[in-house]
RNA sequence: GGGCGAUUGGCUCAGUGGUAGAGCGCUCGCUUCACACGCGAGAGGUCACUGGUUCGAACCCAGUAUCGCCCACCA
């Protein structure tokens, strides 16, 4: 921080209307800000001298959200008070439209689908009246051309937002997630993994979601509690003696073809004389073994389990830890396989399976349970029980493990030694409030595998290679073709591998594309490398990175935070910021998380039209980090009111006469008022520098509105020129003085309001949103200030106002005689104040009693 | 099952070792020359519960309860 920053002296003939409105602010200033670059990035500023912050690109598909009111405000408060600090800010702003939910919107919206078979067609314009039964296929260049042109209108919408809001972006550093350079960024970015070492493909069981037919990341993940029920199955011991049975009890029937081994936990003894032997699966006839593994629960169950490929994630660690087959018996779209497997052999059993054979899940279990009543291999009813079961997030139908070709790029959930790293990275990162840090822990502690980063969809940023074709036109995936990093990016299902030609796509000998796209927060990750220009402009990288800030939701550590960790740790070795600043939810009046799912949603612009952009602000820094918070109209109508308050307390200041001489200030009332607010500049910036913004609201909040009560009310008559020209001078100093700290005390949090008044009372066109951050130097003069005459004589004024509030007088009421009595310390606080406070009160005669050492303040008033 | 957080007046929330705080709402007043988009005054709480540490606990420690969330191998 050695930007110099600026404090114009106030205007001894300030400009201020006759009656003072919130109305048309954000237009005006706004549209100021944007002609004058006021939040511009200067990019001549070094590393040192910049904040810069990793602003979270929201997804523009989704509709506008109050949430994004909340969280969005909190950062931008930080960033105004950095700027003010001196700070050169780099405040980009992102759009994340690449990915599932722009691909069903643009599916919707155009009535297409993308079939990545298809050409491109340079022509092709989308219906007129979209027919979303019948979707018409088109090239994936295609798709992603209109999934293109559906979010520029979606971004204009947040933009707008963002601008009425007053959020302090710069506006010419803006991406998408699917630009090019975005794209460009994640190719480059996944080839030096690939280099490296840390990218690889592997052959695997794969959590897949067969509605979208994609490959799911862990993190990806929930759980949803579903009814299910377990069915008791019998398994023949021996071919020969089918009453000897081996009872197991399973929620899926319907994978029975697939199992592949029972298991039971090494020391339970009821199973210990079946270990090493083999039983026979009912109805299939398939002979399975019987194995020991620790992780089958004795308690579970009738304590030993089918394992089937798969039926779920302990399936795939038994499978391979204890080195069984392979029999999946469940294909990519969810339903039974067709082709009766090799393993099925006898004929009855070939004609079960064909009775189950492309059936979906769901039916499949019906028809197996029928089954296996015809065979009497099922004992009893079914027990209904409520288990949790495995979705993709964004997914309405279970999870399904199949076996796949996949990208991954290493997260430590295979080597412990990354983990550790990265475990460590956590603990280097500061996190706002500090306890957010336990997620990421929990987190990175119970990885189970590599990052999943290949998604078989359409609007994403390609996997940027090819395959050659062998003579038989199979794939070698184990050599793939690689562009160089001057021809990114690329899109292997229309560009050309060096050394290939146009017509040998596909053919024996030639080559193909990776048809798989990359998952979304492989490119999300990369934010701080995509805004800061990695690989693109060294100059504007070496000024911003590793960033500052990352602001973020807390449901998203898992997925954001850390794979951007993840990367910043493999290409850079550091951290990509050294702070992450957590926000909380918006919860309804219920205490429910706010969704749009649940039709509880506000939208935000009618909020900001109802109680202006700076009261909304207002009740969004009030919710501390990391907190919950409800939504509260309250707080935006209490918001409204202290922006208006400050607006007219701003106008009786100015009008008071402007005195810029800090050396009038001499009467100890205006002294001790100064050093008030000395004390909150010094709580106030230690609250901003531990990102605790709601904090230093509150400070401000708290001590204008004393000074609006009591200290103005106090010296309204000496400003007047009451008490004569030099106290007048003082306190119109002080007065003057106090107004311009205060408003830029509030300027983070209502740059609106502050950049009004600030205009009134400044000649040039300078703004409060680059003027200094208060000091204590600015307030030197009250350091020896004593804070308990305000205090003192504010209590006394209202015990003045009670008496007359008692007698239900008005507050001019005229007073013949008041008392005050109190410690002989108190007393000598108001009487420093003394004239003041007569004049506040309309009290003709005031009479100051010192009492004993712990007598309370106490007022008596006779009105005239 | 493991973990994190919360629990303060009717509501929304501050406070973090020394006599319970704010705003809203409520009650009663006031057309006070910055503000009726206002101003003033007032009522209202054994700080979830039980122990402990301490001269002293809303605050520190241990445990309990309720709520929310994160994580965990879904037989």
């Amino acid at each position: 921080m050695s930007a110099p920053t600026s404090l114009p002296a106030v205007s001894t003939s300030p400009k201020v209307p006759d009656k003072p409105s919130l109305d048309g602010v954000e237009a005006k200033w706004s549209g100021a800000w944007e002609d004058k670059g006021t939040y511009r990035f200067d990019r001549s500023k070094t590393r040192e001298q910049v904040f810069s912050i990793d602003t979270p690109p929201p997804t523009v598909s989704g509709s506008l959200h109050v949430g994004h009111v909340f969280s969005y405000t909190h950062t931008d408060c930080m960033a105004r008070y950095k700027r003010m600090r001196g700070f050169e800010v780099f405040y980009p702003m992102g759009w994340d439209d690449n990915g599932l939910p722009t691909e069903r919107r643009v599916q919707n919206y155009y009535g297409v689908r993308c079939d990545p078979s298809l050409p491109y067609d340079a022509d092709f314009e989308p219906p007129e009246k979209p027919d979303a039964k019948n979707q018409i296929p088109i090239s994936r260049r295609n798709f992603v051309e209109l999934c293109e042109r559906l979010t520029v209108e979606d971004e204009k919408a947040f933009e707008e937002l963002w601008r009425r809001m007053g959020l302090s972006v710069d506006w010419t550093q803006t991406y998408q997630t699917i630009d090019r350079n975005a794209q460009r960024t994640s190719q480059l970015a996944f080839l030096r993994n690939l280099a490296r070492g840390e990218a690889y493909q592997s052959e695997a069981p794969t959590l897949w979601d067969v509605t979208f037919r994609t490959a799911v990341a862990q993190a990806e993940l929930e759980d949803r509690e579903r009814e299910g029920a377990y069915h008791r199955i019998g398994f023949p011991v021996t071919s020969q003696d089918d009453a000897n049975r081996v009872f197991i009890e399973t929620t899926r029937p319907e994978l029975l073809a697939a199992c592949v081994a029972l298991v039971a936990h090494p020391e339970d003894e009821r199973y210990q004389p079946l270990f090493g032997s083999t039983v026979r699966t009912p109805a299939f006839d398939v002979e399975v073994p019987v194995v020991a593994h620790a992780l089958a629960d004795p308690e579970k169950g009738s304590g030993i389990a089918m394992i089937c490929t798969f039926g779920d994630l302990t399936d795939v660690t038994w499978w391979r830890e204890l080195q069984l087959p392979t029999r999946p018996i469940i294909g990519w779209d969810g339903r039974v396989i067709r082709e009766t497997p090799s393993w099925i052999q006898t004929p009855a059993a070939q004609g079960f399976y064909e009775r189950i054979a492309g059936a979906t899940a769901f039916t499949a279990k019906e028809r197996m349970v029928e089954i296996l009543n015809e065979t009497g291999h099922i004992e009893g009813e079914p027990k209904p029980i409520m288990h949790p079961v495995k979705f993709f997030e964004k997914g309405d139908k279970p999870l399904e493990i199949v076996t796949t070709r996949q990208w991954y790029i290493t997260n430590g959930g295979r080597e412990p030694e990354l983990r550790e790293q990265l475990l460590a990275r956590g603990r280097e990162l500061i996190w706002h409030p500090d306890h957010m840090k336990v997620r990421y822990e929990n987190w990175v502690e119970g990885l189970n595998g590599d990052w999943l980063i290949s998604r078989q969809r359409f609007f994403g940023v390609p996997l940027p290679v090819w395959y050659r074709l062998d003579s038989d036109g199979n794939p070698d995936y184990d050599t793939p073709l690689i562009p160089s990093e001057d021809q990114l990016p690329i899109d292997p299902s229309s560009d050309v591998p060096e050394g290939f030609t146009d017509d040998q796509r596909g053919k024996p000998n030639g080559y193909m594309g990776d048809p798989d796209v990359m998952d979304t927060w492989a490119t999300s990750s990369l934010s701080p490398q995509i805004a800061g220009g990695w690989e693109r402009d060294p100059d504007l990288w070496s000024r911003v990175y590793p960033m500052d800030v990352r602001p973020q939701a807390h449901e998203i550590i898992r997925t954001w935070l850390f794979s951007s960790v993840v990367r910043a740790h493999l290409e850079d070795d550091c951290l990509p910021w050294s702070n992450a600043a957590i926000s909380g939810w918006i919860l309804d009046p219920d205490r429910k998380k706010m969704s749009k799912s649940k039709g509880n949603v506000v939208t935000p612009m009618g909020l900001l039209d109802e109680y202006s952009s700076d009261a909304v602000r207002y009740w969004a820094a009030s919710g501390r980090p990391g907190t919950d918070t409800a939504f509260d109209i309250g707080q935006m109508k209490i918001g409204r009111r202290l922006a208006i308050k400050i607006l007219n307390a701003s106008k009786f200041v100015l009008s008071m006469g402007v005195v810029n001489d800090v050396s009038a200030i001499d009467q100890p009332l205006d002294l001790s008022m100064l050093a008030s607010l000395r004390e909150v500049v010094r709580l106030a910036t230690d609250a901003f520098e531990s990102y605790n913004y709601a904090r230093a609201l509150e400070l401000a909040e708290t001590f204008f509105w004393t000074f609006t009560d009591d200290y103005v009310e106090l010296v309204k008559e000496r400003a007047y020129g009451g008490q004569g020209e030099d106290a007048a001078d003082s306190a119109r100093a002080a007065l003057v003085l106090a107004l311009s700290v205060q408003l830029r005390l509030f300027a983070p949090f209502l740059p609106f309001t502050t950049e009004e008044v600030w205009s009134w009372m400044h000649d040039d066109d300078s703004s409060i949103h680059r003027a200094a951050w208060p000091t204590l130097d600015e307030l030197d003069i009250a350091a020896a200030g004593e804070p308990r005459v305000l205090e003192r004589t504010g209590q006394a004024l209202s015990g003045v106002r009670k008496a007359k509030s008692d007698a239900k007088a008005s507050m001019k009421a005229e007073v013949s005689e008041a008392t005050v009595e109190g410690t002989p310390a108190d007393v000598e606080f108001v009487s420093q104040a003394r004239a003041d406070l007569a004049a506040a009160g309309s009290i003709a005669e005031l009479i100051l009693v010192p009492g004993s050492d712990d007598a309370p303040l106490s007022v008596r008033a006779s009105l005239a």
